[in-house]
DNA sequence: CATGAATGAGTGTTCATTCAT
DNA sequence: TATGAATGAACACTCATTCAT
């Protein structure tokens, strides 16, 4: 005789963790940093041994690219979305670090690697997510530059600093964000953006 | 036989080599992270064997504490000259994020480590370090919410926030920065400067 | 409803897997060695999961012995066919080396892994594989003996190490014979017989 | 109080140990095959911890082609002394064939392991032993086209396969040959020489 | 001071094999 | 039959650290 927690044991012991491995990776790689975390943290996370990660990924190194595959995408919708809005360039400039800031604080281990971890990919997969960077800067630069054009901003902004500027303090957020502290990711969020806003168009009138 | 001078040259030798070693272990532990950088790679930049390296350090992680202790000093000695000027408090901030700016552009690898890889410390240096970088923090803090007690804050400016967002942007220089860049360090000091002071004010009047 | 005509196909094919894992293995085993060959690449090779191979095998190593099973009946024959020719013992040697080249240069891949594999086996079945070579050298060393009874051979002839030269200049075979070289089997196979025959024979006159 | 055995016994344990490497290598090697063989064998061996290998080589395949090195230049050394001799072709053939066999039966595992395991180095260490090997054959090749040219071989001997014969019957040797077995190995060499000769002359007349 | 041999625990990865589905 | 998840032991290799010389 089988009893139904048997047989949902045993479904749970052979379903497809592939997913699983993705989530704990993040976690480890997060909580540790990818050098120092070793393939046995992560299997160890997953509850199977180490061999038994290699039916999921090719390498760890693997494992760092699809954490970042998953990521890449929802970057360049958030430019997307942001450029296209029918706005003022400032307005539109907020509401770009409004979504951005909100989405890093929503994914905020996955996007504490993807800030830090890159460098320790190599060859094709290193150049991708190198381009992908540039886009997001350029783009970020992009919207900057028609704030200033518009006449908005500070007037001896340079547009490649405020750039490099804000990127910064975007990826300083994992640093600190702890979802549990007491403040919602939507108050961070408006403040982020304003912040962005008026770093840009400082005590400009 | 062997002359005085050859004493104080080799003393002068033994001075220099503690010192070698650590500004090797700097380079290195910038190009390469410090988790991924084995005490091989020092021993090759300092040119000399890795068994040798244990004449002047204890292990791995006493070289990463001592790049910090040699970091932490100039920190609070930088807090310590801005916040004792007799000028407005917005003037302060200013002053603080210029001659801050400058020393992470003039000490951009030491800094990059600092702002990474003070996780792989552990225990009471551990503690120190969070303890530092924390003091950092509400000194920063204190700064600006001194400027917003003046009423020259945006309005609705949240300090503690704020001091995440313009910690977060300083820390991200070592990242982008390259010596051999166009911009003279002044410069990037001075945009920086007005950023932080345009982050805190905002489009105040 | 499935048909008859399906029903002997799927016997057909079922029938066929068997062989189609031998032969994939002898192809795999020969390319690569043994022992550097993986289940994984038979499995490939095939074209079926390696889980699956475990239904068609044992083990790896019995892989291994059903191949040398396959080939161990053929030598036998050979030399029995060889033995029983009602010709001058110099005859009945070429005639062997003849044969005995045309088949390995018929089954190279087979009789390359026969010639340097068999210290992979274990147990009971090396003891066999151990006794069938011991066998032909014996019959082959008959061989020579008869011709040198017969007052054919070099008369300083060394009936043991003669064997083993032939021995070892047949195994040769496989290390250098490319089915796509230019030189037909039957071409090789009689080179080789007269230049058996030379090694006994010598400059005898 | 330090005993002069105590003195010797530190001397045994931290001494060079290169040739120790290279030779317990040989020994594991042969015995086993080069794949099937661990690093942990060899370190077994030489009676050090497996980790500890790695001072003395950079690989396991490193270690393989150290072998190898070691045997080339002798190979050649032997051709050059053959092809130097002031004799008839055929007498040149036979001395080869002596001083080749001879050499290969003092060097028996090292030479196994030549004949057998060249496939496992890769890149530009294996064009090295192949191209190596190649020179032997033509050497080898060029002996008895000379032989051929002075009337004395068998007439239709093609040189090409009386080369891979002969080359095969030596790569043979190491594979029954025991050193503890009753045969010196200069009786076998002479031996093997005549065989070497006989192939090829044959019964000319 | 400097060397370099040695350690021992650890790394990422492979693989023959098992077995529930 | 066929699958593919899982195992567990082994593998080649790395590395921080020690210490006799």
């Amino acid at each position: 005789m089988v009893t139904t927690a048997e047989v949902r044991e045993r479904g749970r012991q052979r379903r497809n963790r592939s997913q699983d491995v993705l989530e704990a990776a993040i976690r480890v790689f997060h909580k540790k940093g990818y050098a120092s975390a070793s393939i046995q943290d992560v299997a160890e996370e997953v509850g199977v041994l180490k061999g038994s990660l290699y039916h999921y990924i090719d390498s760890k190194e693997d494992l760092l690219a699809r954490i970042f595959e998953d990521s890449a995408g929802h970057f360049m919708e958030m430019l997307d979305e942001a450029s296209g809005l029918d706005e003022r360039p400032v307005e539109r400039l907020r509401s770009f670090g409004r979504s951005c800031s909100f989405w890093y604080l929503r994914n905020i281990e996955r996007v504490g690697i993807y800030a830090t971890e890159w460098k320790h990919l190599t060859g094709k997969r290193r150049r991708e997510v190198v381009q992908i960077r540039e886009t997001y800067e350029s783009r970020l630069a992009g919207l900057i530059g028609e704030v200033k054009e518009a006449g908005e901003a500070a007037p001896d902004l340079d547009v490649n600093f405020a750039t490099y500027f804000i990127f910064g303090a975007l990826d300083g957020l994992p640093d600190w964000y702890r979802r549990r502290g007491p403040d919602p990711a939507e108050k961070i969020a408006d403040a982020y953006a304003d912040q962005i806003v008026n770093t840009v168009i400082g005590g400009a009138r």
